[in-house]
RNA sequence: GGUUCCUUAGCCAAGUGGUAAGGCAAUUGACUGCAACUCAGUGAGCACCGGUUCAAAUCCGGUAGGAACCUCCA
Protein backbone atom coordinates (compact mmCIF):
# COMPACT_ATOMS: atom_id res chain seq x y z
CA UNK A 1 0.00 0.00 0.00
CA UNK A 2 1.20 3.35 -0.85
CA UNK A 3 0.19 6.13 1.43
CA UNK A 4 0.91 10.29 0.92
CA UNK A 5 2.94 10.99 3.96
CA UNK A 6 2.43 14.83 4.94
CA UNK A 7 5.92 15.15 6.42
CA UNK A 8 7.92 14.21 3.62
CA UNK A 9 5.31 15.49 0.89
CA UNK A 10 5.66 12.17 -1.19
CA UNK A 11 4.04 9.14 -1.46
CA UNK A 12 5.32 6.40 0.42
CA UNK A 13 5.31 2.63 0.59
CA UNK A 14 3.40 1.27 3.34
CA UNK A 15 5.63 -0.84 6.17
CA UNK A 16 4.13 -1.34 9.56
CA UNK A 17 5.95 -1.68 12.23
CA UNK A 18 4.87 -4.47 13.24
CA UNK A 19 4.06 -7.03 10.73
CA UNK A 20 0.88 -7.61 9.36
CA UNK A 21 -0.56 -4.90 12.30
CA UNK A 22 -0.90 -1.09 12.25
CA UNK A 23 -1.00 1.24 15.09
CA UNK A 24 -2.89 4.60 13.97
CA UNK A 25 -3.87 7.40 15.82
CA UNK A 26 -6.29 10.12 14.90
CA UNK A 27 -6.63 13.61 16.34
CA UNK A 28 -10.11 13.34 18.07
CA UNK A 29 -12.84 16.52 18.70
CA UNK A 30 -12.76 19.07 21.40
CA UNK A 31 -16.00 18.11 23.02
CA UNK A 32 -18.31 21.25 22.97
CA UNK A 33 -21.05 20.95 20.71
CA UNK A 34 -22.57 18.48 18.30
CA UNK A 35 -20.34 17.03 15.61
CA UNK A 36 -20.94 19.22 12.32
CA UNK A 37 -19.90 17.72 8.61
CA UNK A 38 -16.69 18.08 8.90
CA UNK A 39 -15.81 16.23 11.66
CA UNK A 40 -17.31 13.51 9.90
CA UNK A 41 -14.72 13.17 7.13
CA UNK A 42 -11.92 12.10 9.38
CA UNK A 43 -14.41 9.52 10.78
CA UNK A 44 -15.07 8.20 7.31
CA UNK A 45 -11.86 8.49 5.78
CA UNK A 46 -9.61 6.68 9.10
CA UNK A 47 -12.53 4.26 9.39
CA UNK A 48 -11.84 3.27 5.41
CA UNK A 49 -8.51 3.33 5.66
CA UNK A 50 -8.66 0.99 8.94
CA UNK A 51 -11.13 -1.64 6.55
CA UNK A 52 -8.85 -1.40 3.88
CA UNK A 53 -6.19 -2.65 6.16
CA UNK A 54 -8.55 -5.10 7.65
CA UNK A 55 -9.48 -6.99 4.43
CA UNK A 56 -5.54 -7.43 3.89
CA UNK A 57 -5.15 -9.15 7.01
CA UNK A 58 -4.02 -6.51 9.02
CA UNK A 59 -4.99 -6.20 12.52
CA UNK A 60 -5.58 -2.45 13.12
CA UNK A 61 -5.08 -0.56 16.47
CA UNK A 62 -7.26 2.24 15.94
CA UNK A 63 -7.33 5.08 18.36
CA UNK A 64 -8.63 8.89 18.58
CA UNK A 65 -8.99 11.04 21.98
CA UNK A 66 -11.31 13.40 23.35
CA UNK A 67 -10.16 16.46 24.51
CA UNK A 68 -12.43 16.77 27.22
CA UNK A 69 -10.24 19.82 29.06
CA UNK A 70 -10.47 23.32 27.68
CA UNK A 71 -11.63 26.75 27.71
CA UNK A 72 -14.96 26.76 24.82
CA UNK A 73 -15.83 23.72 27.87
CA UNK A 74 -15.52 25.78 30.42
CA UNK A 75 -16.96 28.69 28.66
CA UNK A 76 -19.84 26.41 27.65
CA UNK A 77 -20.24 24.75 31.51
CA UNK A 78 -20.63 28.19 32.73
CA UNK A 79 -23.34 29.25 30.10
CA UNK A 80 -25.37 26.65 31.05
CA UNK A 81 -24.65 26.21 35.15
CA UNK A 82 -23.16 22.93 34.56
CA UNK A 83 -19.99 21.27 35.10
CA UNK A 84 -17.60 20.53 32.23
CA UNK A 85 -18.06 16.92 33.01
CA UNK A 86 -21.90 17.34 32.37
CA UNK A 87 -20.78 18.85 29.10
CA UNK A 88 -17.82 16.86 28.04
CA UNK A 89 -19.99 13.65 28.47
CA UNK A 90 -23.08 14.90 26.84
CA UNK A 91 -20.93 16.00 23.18
CA UNK A 92 -18.96 12.73 23.92
CA UNK A 93 -21.97 10.53 23.36
CA UNK A 94 -23.53 12.97 20.74
CA UNK A 95 -19.76 11.79 18.74
CA UNK A 96 -20.05 8.06 19.43
CA UNK A 97 -23.50 8.28 18.08
CA UNK A 98 -22.73 9.92 15.52
CA UNK A 99 -20.01 7.08 14.13
CA UNK A 100 -22.46 4.53 15.33
CA UNK A 101 -24.36 5.99 12.63
CA UNK A 102 -21.83 6.08 10.24
CA UNK A 103 -21.31 2.64 10.59
CA UNK A 104 -17.32 3.39 11.88
CA UNK A 105 -15.78 0.39 13.49
CA UNK A 106 -15.62 0.67 17.26
CA UNK A 107 -12.77 2.27 18.18
CA UNK A 108 -9.65 0.09 19.94
CA UNK A 109 -9.71 3.22 22.16
CA UNK A 110 -10.95 6.49 23.05
CA UNK A 111 -9.02 8.03 25.66
CA UNK A 112 -9.98 11.53 27.73
CA UNK A 113 -7.39 13.98 28.79
CA UNK A 114 -9.46 13.80 32.25
CA UNK A 115 -8.33 10.18 32.55
CA UNK A 116 -4.75 10.54 31.93
CA UNK A 117 -3.44 13.74 33.88
CA UNK A 118 -0.87 12.00 35.95
CA UNK A 119 0.47 11.17 32.85
CA UNK A 120 0.30 14.26 31.39
CA UNK A 121 1.47 16.18 34.43
CA UNK A 122 4.85 14.00 34.37
CA UNK A 123 5.29 14.66 31.11
CA UNK A 124 5.28 17.95 31.25
CA UNK A 125 7.47 17.97 34.40
CA UNK A 126 10.37 15.73 32.14
CA UNK A 127 10.03 18.70 29.73
CA UNK A 128 10.94 21.16 32.32
CA UNK A 129 13.62 18.99 33.82
CA UNK A 130 15.50 18.48 30.33
CA UNK A 131 14.88 22.22 29.57
CA UNK A 132 12.63 22.20 26.88
CA UNK A 133 10.16 24.04 29.23
CA UNK A 134 10.27 26.77 31.21
CA UNK A 135 7.62 27.82 33.76
CA UNK A 136 6.57 32.09 33.50
CA UNK A 137 4.01 33.00 36.38
CA UNK A 138 2.56 29.16 36.76
CA UNK A 139 2.70 29.00 33.00
CA UNK A 140 4.57 26.37 31.17
CA UNK A 141 5.37 27.10 27.92
CA UNK A 142 7.67 24.73 25.43
CA UNK A 143 10.87 25.99 24.36
CA UNK A 144 10.59 26.05 20.14
CA UNK A 145 14.12 26.87 19.70
CA UNK A 146 15.81 23.80 21.11
CA UNK A 147 13.91 21.15 18.55
CA UNK A 148 16.63 21.92 15.50
CA UNK A 149 14.25 21.01 12.40
CA UNK A 150 11.09 22.71 14.37
CA UNK A 151 8.79 22.89 11.44
CA UNK A 152 9.76 19.88 9.69
CA UNK A 153 6.38 18.74 9.32
CA UNK A 154 4.42 21.64 8.17
CA UNK A 155 7.61 23.46 6.20
CA UNK A 156 7.51 26.43 7.97
CA UNK A 157 10.87 28.15 8.82
CA UNK A 158 11.19 29.38 11.99
CA UNK A 159 11.99 32.36 10.74
CA UNK A 160 9.18 33.16 8.08
CA UNK A 161 6.49 31.94 11.04
CA UNK A 162 8.11 35.12 13.68
CA UNK A 163 7.43 37.23 10.48
CA UNK A 164 4.46 36.55 9.90
CA UNK A 165 3.02 35.08 13.58
CA UNK A 166 0.52 37.31 15.19
CA UNK A 167 1.21 40.13 17.91
CA UNK A 168 -0.02 38.55 21.27
CA UNK A 169 -0.74 40.31 24.49
CA UNK A 170 1.02 37.23 26.03
CA UNK A 171 4.59 38.62 26.11
CA UNK A 172 5.68 36.50 28.66
CA UNK A 173 6.94 33.88 26.40
CA UNK A 174 10.65 33.71 25.72
CA UNK A 175 9.61 33.14 22.00
CA UNK A 176 6.46 34.21 20.41
CA UNK A 177 6.49 30.94 18.73
CA UNK A 178 6.45 28.52 22.29
CA UNK A 179 3.42 27.13 22.83
CA UNK A 180 1.49 26.42 26.19
CA UNK A 181 2.18 23.25 27.96
CA UNK A 182 0.21 24.37 31.08
CA UNK A 183 -1.97 27.54 31.97
CA UNK A 184 -2.72 28.18 35.40
CA UNK A 185 -6.07 29.12 35.76
CA UNK A 186 -8.61 29.98 38.81
CA UNK A 187 -12.12 28.93 36.78
CA UNK A 188 -13.57 25.36 35.98
CA UNK A 189 -11.52 22.24 36.46
CA UNK A 190 -7.74 22.13 37.85
CA UNK A 191 -5.22 20.30 38.75
CA UNK A 192 -2.32 21.24 40.90
CA UNK A 193 0.83 20.65 40.12
CA UNK A 194 4.16 21.92 41.63
CA UNK A 195 4.26 25.04 39.06
CA UNK A 196 0.55 26.07 39.12
CA UNK A 197 -2.86 25.19 39.66
CA UNK A 198 -4.48 25.08 36.29
CA UNK A 199 -5.12 22.54 33.31
CA UNK A 200 -3.04 21.22 30.54
CA UNK A 201 -2.64 22.74 27.02
CA UNK A 202 -3.64 21.03 23.72
CA UNK A 203 -0.77 20.02 22.39
CA UNK A 204 0.96 17.73 25.35
CA UNK A 205 -2.57 15.15 25.27
CA UNK A 206 -1.65 13.47 22.32
CA UNK A 207 1.50 12.20 22.30
CA UNK A 208 1.36 11.53 26.29
CA UNK A 209 -1.60 9.54 25.41
CA UNK A 210 -0.17 7.93 22.31
CA UNK A 211 2.96 6.72 24.19
CA UNK A 212 0.36 5.66 27.17
CA UNK A 213 -2.15 3.53 24.87
CA UNK A 214 -0.41 2.13 22.38
CA UNK A 215 2.94 1.82 25.01
CA UNK A 216 5.47 2.80 22.41
CA UNK A 217 6.43 6.55 21.55
CA UNK A 218 6.27 5.10 17.81
CA UNK A 219 3.62 4.30 15.73
CA UNK A 220 2.58 3.54 12.33
CA UNK A 221 0.19 6.45 11.13
CA UNK A 222 -1.09 9.15 12.65
CA UNK A 223 -3.83 11.37 10.75
CA UNK A 224 -6.02 14.33 11.51
CA UNK A 225 -7.61 16.60 9.58
CA UNK A 226 -5.30 19.58 7.01
CA UNK A 227 -5.92 21.75 9.79
CA UNK A 228 -3.98 20.59 12.55
CA UNK A 229 -0.76 20.10 10.41
CA UNK A 230 0.41 22.85 11.93
CA UNK A 231 0.70 23.91 14.54
CA UNK A 232 -0.74 21.03 16.65
CA UNK A 233 1.11 17.92 14.81
CA UNK A 234 4.00 19.98 14.47
CA UNK A 235 4.16 21.01 18.28
CA UNK A 236 3.26 17.19 19.21
CA UNK A 237 6.49 15.85 16.94
CA UNK A 238 8.45 18.58 18.97
CA UNK A 239 7.09 16.99 21.93
CA UNK A 240 8.54 13.91 20.97
CA UNK A 241 11.40 14.67 19.80
CA UNK A 242 12.44 16.30 22.84
CA UNK A 243 11.94 13.62 25.14
CA UNK A 244 12.45 10.35 22.91
CA UNK A 245 14.21 11.59 20.00
CA UNK A 246 11.23 9.75 17.79
CA UNK A 247 9.33 10.91 14.82
CA UNK A 248 6.18 9.96 16.82
CA UNK A 249 4.81 8.62 13.61
CA UNK A 250 6.18 6.78 10.09
CA UNK A 251 3.61 8.12 8.20
CA UNK A 252 1.59 11.53 8.99
CA UNK A 253 -2.20 11.68 7.01
CA UNK A 254 -4.02 14.68 6.50
CA UNK A 255 -7.27 14.56 5.32
CA UNK A 256 -9.04 17.78 3.18
CA UNK A 257 -11.16 20.09 4.37
CA UNK A 258 -15.06 20.51 3.55
CA UNK A 259 -17.31 23.29 2.23
CA UNK A 260 -21.21 23.57 2.03
CA UNK A 261 -22.13 25.29 -1.13
CA UNK A 262 -18.15 26.35 -2.08
CA UNK A 263 -18.46 28.26 1.11
CA UNK A 264 -16.25 27.24 4.27
CA UNK A 265 -18.70 26.04 7.05
CA UNK A 266 -18.22 28.70 10.15
CA UNK A 267 -20.84 29.52 12.94
CA UNK A 268 -20.16 33.07 11.55
CA UNK A 269 -21.92 32.53 7.92
CA UNK A 270 -24.38 30.61 9.91
CA UNK A 271 -23.87 27.72 7.55
CA UNK A 272 -23.16 24.60 10.40
CA UNK A 273 -24.46 21.22 9.27
CA UNK A 274 -24.78 18.85 11.66
CA UNK A 275 -23.92 15.70 11.34
CA UNK A 276 -26.81 14.35 12.81
CA UNK A 277 -29.37 16.21 10.60
CA UNK A 278 -27.45 15.40 7.83
CA UNK A 279 -27.48 11.92 8.64
CA UNK A 280 -31.02 11.71 9.79
CA UNK A 281 -31.96 13.58 5.65
CA UNK A 282 -29.60 11.32 3.79
CA UNK A 283 -28.89 8.33 5.32
CA UNK A 284 -24.90 7.56 6.28
CA UNK A 285 -24.68 5.33 3.15
CA UNK A 286 -24.84 8.48 0.80
CA UNK A 287 -22.64 10.58 3.35
CA UNK A 288 -20.09 7.78 3.28
CA UNK A 289 -20.50 7.47 -0.33
CA UNK A 290 -20.48 11.24 -1.08
CA UNK A 291 -16.95 11.63 1.38
CA UNK A 292 -15.19 9.34 -0.25
CA UNK A 293 -16.31 10.14 -3.94
CA UNK A 294 -13.31 12.89 -3.94
CA UNK A 295 -9.47 11.54 -2.96
CA UNK A 296 -9.62 12.16 1.36
CA UNK A 297 -6.60 14.74 0.61
CA UNK A 298 -8.49 17.07 -1.71
CA UNK A 299 -11.06 19.64 -0.75
CA UNK A 300 -14.31 18.42 -1.19
CA UNK A 301 -17.64 20.36 -1.36
CA UNK A 302 -21.06 19.43 -0.79
CA UNK A 303 -24.13 20.91 -2.83
CA UNK A 304 -27.73 19.81 -3.62
CA UNK A 305 -26.01 18.34 -6.86
CA UNK A 306 -23.14 15.94 -5.24
CA UNK A 307 -25.32 14.93 -2.83
CA UNK A 308 -28.25 13.83 -5.30
CA UNK A 309 -24.84 12.70 -7.70
CA UNK A 310 -23.76 10.35 -4.72
CA UNK A 311 -27.81 9.27 -4.05
CA UNK A 312 -28.74 7.85 -7.43
CA UNK A 313 -24.98 6.33 -7.60
CA UNK A 314 -25.36 4.66 -4.35
CA UNK A 315 -29.02 3.68 -5.67
CA UNK A 316 -27.04 1.93 -8.62
CA UNK A 317 -25.12 -0.16 -6.55
CA UNK A 318 -27.25 -1.40 -3.84
CA UNK A 319 -29.90 -2.36 -6.69
CA UNK A 320 -27.14 -4.75 -8.74
CA UNK A 321 -27.06 -6.08 -5.07
CA UNK A 322 -30.91 -6.80 -4.26
CA UNK A 323 -31.30 -7.54 -8.03
CA UNK A 324 -28.69 -10.60 -8.06
CA UNK A 325 -30.01 -11.55 -4.37
CA UNK A 326 -33.82 -11.59 -5.50
CA UNK A 327 -32.86 -13.93 -8.81
CA UNK A 328 -30.80 -15.95 -6.90
CA UNK A 329 -33.28 -17.06 -4.35
CA UNK A 330 -35.83 -17.15 -6.94
CA UNK A 331 -34.25 -19.91 -8.85
CA UNK A 332 -33.52 -21.22 -5.34
CA UNK A 333 -29.17 -21.18 -5.66
CA UNK A 334 -28.06 -21.68 -2.09
CA UNK A 335 -25.40 -19.15 -1.65
CA UNK A 336 -21.92 -20.11 -1.35
CA UNK A 337 -18.62 -17.87 0.10
CA UNK A 338 -16.34 -17.67 -2.76
CA UNK A 339 -15.09 -14.50 -3.63
CA UNK A 340 -14.21 -13.74 -7.34
CA UNK A 341 -10.29 -12.47 -6.10
CA UNK A 342 -9.59 -10.98 -9.37
CA UNK A 343 -12.36 -8.33 -9.04
CA UNK A 344 -11.60 -7.55 -5.40
CA UNK A 345 -7.69 -7.53 -6.24
CA UNK A 346 -8.79 -4.44 -8.87
CA UNK A 347 -10.47 -2.93 -6.14
CA UNK A 348 -7.96 -3.49 -3.51
CA UNK A 349 -4.95 -2.02 -5.81
CA UNK A 350 -6.89 0.70 -6.86
CA UNK A 351 -7.72 1.71 -2.92
CA UNK A 352 -4.03 0.95 -1.93
CA UNK A 353 -2.89 3.79 -4.10
CA UNK A 354 -3.07 6.28 -1.18
CA UNK A 355 -6.58 5.37 -0.49
CA UNK A 356 -7.49 6.56 -3.96
CA UNK A 357 -11.49 6.08 -3.60
CA UNK A 358 -12.49 7.84 -6.96
CA UNK A 359 -10.55 4.71 -8.55
CA UNK A 360 -11.91 2.10 -6.19
CA UNK A 361 -15.25 3.47 -7.18
CA UNK A 362 -14.25 3.22 -10.23
CA UNK A 363 -13.86 -0.62 -9.91
CA UNK A 364 -16.88 -1.12 -8.27
CA UNK A 365 -18.68 0.71 -10.93
CA UNK A 366 -16.94 -2.31 -13.54
CA UNK A 367 -17.67 -5.13 -11.29
CA UNK A 368 -21.87 -3.66 -10.78
CA UNK A 369 -21.67 -3.72 -14.91
CA UNK A 370 -20.42 -7.66 -14.88
CA UNK A 371 -22.51 -8.69 -12.58
CA UNK A 372 -25.47 -7.16 -14.05
CA UNK A 373 -24.85 -8.57 -17.33
CA UNK A 374 -23.82 -12.32 -15.78
CA UNK A 375 -27.30 -11.78 -14.39
CA UNK A 376 -29.06 -11.64 -17.72
CA UNK A 377 -27.22 -14.51 -19.32
CA UNK A 378 -29.77 -16.87 -21.49
CA UNK A 379 -27.88 -19.64 -19.01
CA UNK A 380 -26.81 -17.94 -15.76
CA UNK A 381 -23.68 -19.17 -14.45
CA UNK A 382 -25.13 -18.92 -10.68
CA UNK A 383 -21.48 -20.09 -8.87
CA UNK A 384 -19.81 -17.77 -10.78
CA UNK A 385 -22.56 -14.82 -10.29
CA UNK A 386 -22.72 -15.39 -6.43
CA UNK A 387 -18.71 -15.04 -6.74
CA UNK A 388 -18.92 -11.56 -8.49
CA UNK A 389 -21.82 -10.51 -6.22
CA UNK A 390 -19.35 -11.30 -3.25
CA UNK A 391 -17.04 -9.77 -4.11
CA UNK A 392 -18.82 -6.31 -4.71
CA UNK A 393 -20.10 -7.00 -1.24
CA UNK A 394 -17.18 -7.28 -0.08
CA UNK A 395 -16.08 -3.54 -1.62
CA UNK A 396 -18.84 -2.03 -0.17
CA UNK A 397 -17.60 -3.19 3.53
CA UNK A 398 -14.42 -1.77 2.65
CA UNK A 399 -16.18 1.86 1.79
CA UNK A 400 -18.18 0.85 4.70
CA UNK A 401 -21.61 0.94 3.21
CA UNK A 402 -24.02 -1.11 5.03
CA UNK A 403 -26.33 -3.10 3.36
CA UNK A 404 -29.08 -5.81 3.97
CA UNK A 405 -30.02 -8.41 1.31
CA UNK A 406 -33.76 -8.87 1.36
CA UNK A 407 -35.22 -12.47 2.69
CA UNK A 408 -38.15 -13.54 -0.04
CA UNK A 409 -41.00 -14.62 1.61
CA UNK A 410 -43.51 -17.27 -0.02
CA UNK A 411 -45.65 -14.28 -0.38
CA UNK A 412 -42.73 -12.44 -2.49
CA UNK A 413 -42.11 -15.78 -4.71
CA UNK A 414 -45.97 -16.23 -5.30
CA UNK A 415 -45.86 -12.14 -6.27
CA UNK A 416 -43.10 -12.30 -8.33
CA UNK A 417 -44.69 -15.97 -10.04
CA UNK A 418 -48.51 -14.17 -10.03
CA UNK A 419 -46.38 -11.18 -11.65
CA UNK A 420 -44.90 -13.55 -14.49
CA UNK A 421 -48.21 -15.14 -15.10
CA UNK A 422 -50.54 -12.09 -15.44
CA UNK A 423 -47.75 -10.89 -18.07
CA UNK A 424 -47.77 -13.76 -20.01
CA UNK A 425 -51.60 -14.07 -20.28
CA UNK A 426 -51.16 -10.29 -20.98
CA UNK A 427 -53.64 -8.85 -18.30
CA UNK A 428 -51.05 -6.19 -17.89
CA UNK A 429 -54.13 -4.56 -15.31
CA UNK A 430 -53.38 -7.39 -12.94
CA UNK A 431 -49.54 -7.54 -13.82
CA UNK A 432 -49.41 -3.71 -13.01
CA UNK A 433 -50.66 -4.43 -9.27
CA UNK A 434 -48.21 -7.01 -8.76
CA UNK A 435 -45.21 -4.94 -10.08
CA UNK A 436 -46.24 -2.63 -7.17
CA UNK A 437 -46.54 -4.67 -4.95
CA UNK A 438 -42.72 -6.00 -5.62
CA UNK A 439 -41.88 -2.33 -6.03
CA UNK A 440 -43.43 -1.02 -2.86
CA UNK A 441 -41.18 -3.65 -1.23
CA UNK A 442 -38.62 -2.85 -3.11
CA UNK A 443 -37.58 -5.86 -4.67
CA UNK A 444 -37.00 -4.61 -8.28
C1' G B 1 3.96 39.09 4.29
C1' G B 2 5.32 33.52 4.74
C1' U B 3 4.28 28.21 3.79
C1' U B 4 1.69 24.31 1.32
C1' C B 5 -1.62 22.95 -2.41
C1' C B 6 -5.13 23.25 -6.45
C1' U B 7 -7.16 24.72 -11.81
C1' U B 8 -9.14 18.14 -16.38
C1' A B 9 -16.12 17.68 -20.62
C1' G B 10 -22.74 20.94 -18.24
C1' C B 11 -21.56 18.84 -13.11
C1' C B 12 -18.51 15.41 -9.75
C1' A B 13 -13.78 13.22 -10.41
C1' A B 14 -9.14 9.78 -11.58
C1' G B 15 -4.77 10.13 -14.22
C1' U B 16 3.23 12.44 -12.38
C1' G B 17 6.34 11.66 -19.51
C1' G B 18 3.85 7.99 -24.67
C1' U B 19 -0.92 9.86 -26.84
C1' A B 20 -7.52 11.67 -21.71
C1' A B 21 -10.58 6.12 -16.07
C1' G B 22 -15.28 6.14 -13.88
C1' G B 23 -19.87 8.39 -12.51
C1' C B 24 -24.11 12.07 -12.72
C1' A B 25 -26.86 14.81 -16.29
C1' A B 26 -27.99 14.83 -21.72
C1' U B 27 -28.77 12.03 -26.08
C1' U B 28 -29.24 7.54 -29.60
C1' G B 29 -30.26 2.40 -29.81
C1' A B 30 -31.43 -2.55 -27.58
C1' C B 31 -34.51 -4.96 -23.87
C1' U B 32 -39.98 -4.17 -22.00
C1' G B 33 -46.99 -4.80 -22.76
C1' C B 34 -45.65 0.25 -21.30
C1' A B 35 -42.19 1.72 -17.72
C1' A B 36 -38.36 1.19 -14.22
C1' C B 37 -33.88 -1.54 -13.87
C1' U B 38 -30.12 -3.08 -17.28
C1' C B 39 -26.83 -3.26 -21.58
C1' A B 40 -24.43 -0.87 -25.94
C1' G B 41 -23.10 3.86 -28.25
C1' U B 42 -22.28 9.46 -28.47
C1' G B 43 -18.98 14.21 -25.97
C1' A B 44 -13.03 17.07 -23.40
C1' G B 45 -7.02 17.35 -25.85
C1' C B 46 -6.49 18.83 -19.79
C1' A B 47 -6.77 27.75 -16.88
C1' C B 48 -3.25 30.71 -20.02
C1' C B 49 1.89 31.73 -21.99
C1' G B 50 6.79 30.01 -22.72
C1' G B 51 10.62 26.14 -22.12
C1' U B 52 12.84 20.94 -21.76
C1' U B 53 11.93 16.31 -24.64
C1' C B 54 11.44 12.09 -30.27
C1' A B 55 7.06 12.61 -27.00
C1' A B 56 3.79 16.69 -21.58
C1' A B 57 -2.59 17.15 -18.62
C1' U B 58 1.81 15.00 -16.53
C1' C B 59 8.70 18.00 -15.78
C1' C B 60 10.69 23.44 -15.43
C1' G B 61 9.61 28.90 -15.44
C1' G B 62 6.02 32.69 -15.63
C1' U B 63 0.80 34.81 -15.72
C1' A B 64 -4.27 34.63 -14.00
C1' G B 65 -7.82 32.57 -10.65
C1' G B 66 -8.84 29.66 -6.18
C1' A B 67 -8.06 26.97 -1.35
C1' A B 68 -5.83 25.68 3.41
C1' C B 69 -2.52 26.90 7.33
C1' C B 70 0.53 30.76 10.06
C1' U B 71 -1.08 29.30 18.52
C1' C B 72 -5.63 25.60 20.18
C1' C B 73 -11.36 24.87 14.04
C1' A B 74 -11.41 17.93 11.54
Amino acid sequence: MKLYNSKTNSLEEFKSITPMHVDMYVCGPTVYNHPHIGNARPMIVFDTLRRLFEVQGYTVSYVSNYTDVDDKIINKALNEELDEITISTRYIDAYQAVRDSLNVKPLTATPKVTENMPEIISFIKELLDKEYAYVVDGDVYFRVTKIEDYGCLSKQNIDDLQVGARIEENSKKENPLDFALWKTTDMGIRWDTPWGKGRPGWHTECVVMINKVFDSDHIDIHGGGMDLKFPHHENELAQSQALHHSQLANYWLHNGMLNFDGEKMSKSLGNVVWAKDFISEYGSNVIRWLMLSAHYRAPLNISEQTINTAKTELERVLTALRQAEVAQQRAKIIDHKEIDEKLLDRFVAAMNEDINTPNGFMEIFETIKILNKALREKDVDWQALISIKNALLKMIEVIGISYQPPILTIEDLNNFEQWDNARKAKNFELADIYRKTLSEKGLL
